[in-house]
DNA sequence: ATCGTTGCAAACACTTTGCAATGTG
DNA sequence: CACATTGCAAAGTGTTTGCAACGAT
C-alpha cells in the first residue's frame, strides 16, 4: 500500500514538474487553469472540445469555460495542442505530440465514439502533394478523419 | 453568332432538364431556389458554403439564407451535395459525385484558395480500416484534407 | 385542394471580445 | 509592482426552428 502511494506520488509529482516545465518553455505563467487543462489531457489523452474540458474542471477548480477557449487558443499557437473536426458541432483538441505520434481517428456516426488510428496513409501523399500542384509552394498538415459505425451500434 | 447562341441554349436546356430530373429522381419538387443552387453547383463546380450560395443567388432570386441552409441538408441527406470542412469559419458544400470523382483538396493557410487534389491515397486504408479496429463494424466515409501555402502567399 | 416549400423573425449553440478584478513572477 | 491572466457579462457568427403565406403537382 504504502508502496502504491509512493509511486502515485512520485507519478503525480513528476506529472506536475513536466507540465510546469512545459508552460515555462512557452513563456506562460503557471497558474490553476492551464495546470488543470494540461493535467487532463495527459491523464486522459482523448481528443476533448472546449465544453468537455471546461464540464471536467469545472467542479474542483472553478475554472470558466471562456478561460477554457482562451487557454486552448494560446496552446494551440505555441503548438501544445492541435484541433480536430470530428463532423461534431464543436472544435476537438488534442496534444499535439511529435511526429511519431502523428495519427488520426475513426468516429462512430452513431454514437460518436471516437478511436484512434495508428496509421497515416496521408503522409508520403501530403509531402510531394505541393510538388504536383501548380500554384501550391508547401503543404504543411493534413487532416484526415475516417466516419462510420461502431460494432455496437451497427447493431442497432 | 446564331450557331453560338443555338449551342448556348441546347446547353442550358440539357443542364435545366438534368436539373429537373435530378430534383425528381429524389422526390423532390421542382421550386426555384433548388434549381438555382443545383444550376449554381454544375456551372461553378467549386466548394461553396451556404453565404456564398446566398451571395450568389439571392440578388436574381430573392432566395433566403435559411433556404438555402435547408436545401443544402436535404441535398446532403439525398447524396447529391456532401459537407467538407476546410477549416474555415463555416462548412463548405460540394457535388457528391460518384466514385471516379473521389477528391480531395489543399487550402491555403494565407489567402484560402482552395484547389482540388485528385489523387486519394486513403481510399484503400478506409476499406480496410473497420477489420483493423476492434470496435469497429465499417467505414463508410472519410475527410481528407491538406493545408499549406499557395506560391503567391508563401511570398509574402 | 393538398401538402411540401419558402421567407421572415426569432431562437440556438459555439466561440470571441471588453473590461474590471486578481494573481504570478 | 507590473503585467499577464482570469471571470463575468455581453456581443458575434454560423446555423436551426416556428410559423404563416405561398406554390408545385
Amino acid at each position: 500500500m504504502k508502496k502504491t502511494k509512493n509511486t502515485t506520488t512520485t507519478t503525480n509529482r513528476n506529472k506536475k514538474a513536466e507540465v510546469e516545465a512545459l508552460l515555462r518553455g512557452n513563456g506562460f505563467k503557471v497558474t490553476g487553469p492551464r495546470t488543470a487543462i494540461l493535467s487532463l489531457f495527459s491523464e486522459k489523452c482523448a481528443p476533448m472540445s472546449a465544453e468537455q474540458i471546461f464540464k471536467k474542471l469545472s467542479p474542483d477548480t472553478g475554472v470558466d469555460l471562456v478561460t477554457v477557449y482562451r487557454t486552448m487558443a494560446s496552446f494551440e499557437e505555441k503548438g501544445i495542442m492541435k484541433r480536430i473536426d470530428l463532423h461534431k458541432d464543436a472544435v476537438y483538441f488534442e496534444i499535439n505530440g511529435d511526429d511519431t505520434h502523428h495519427h488520426h481517428h475513426i468516429v462512430c456516426n452513431g454514437c460518436g465514439k471516437i478511436e484512434k488510428m495508428e496509421k497515416c496513409p496521408a503522409e508520403p501523399l501530403a509531402r510531394t502533394a505541393a510538388s504536383h500542384s501548380a500554384h501550391f509552394a508547401e503543404v504543411t498538415a493534413h487532416s484526415l478523419e475516417f466516419f462510420g459505425m461502431c460494432k455496437s451500434c451497427a447493431k442497432h
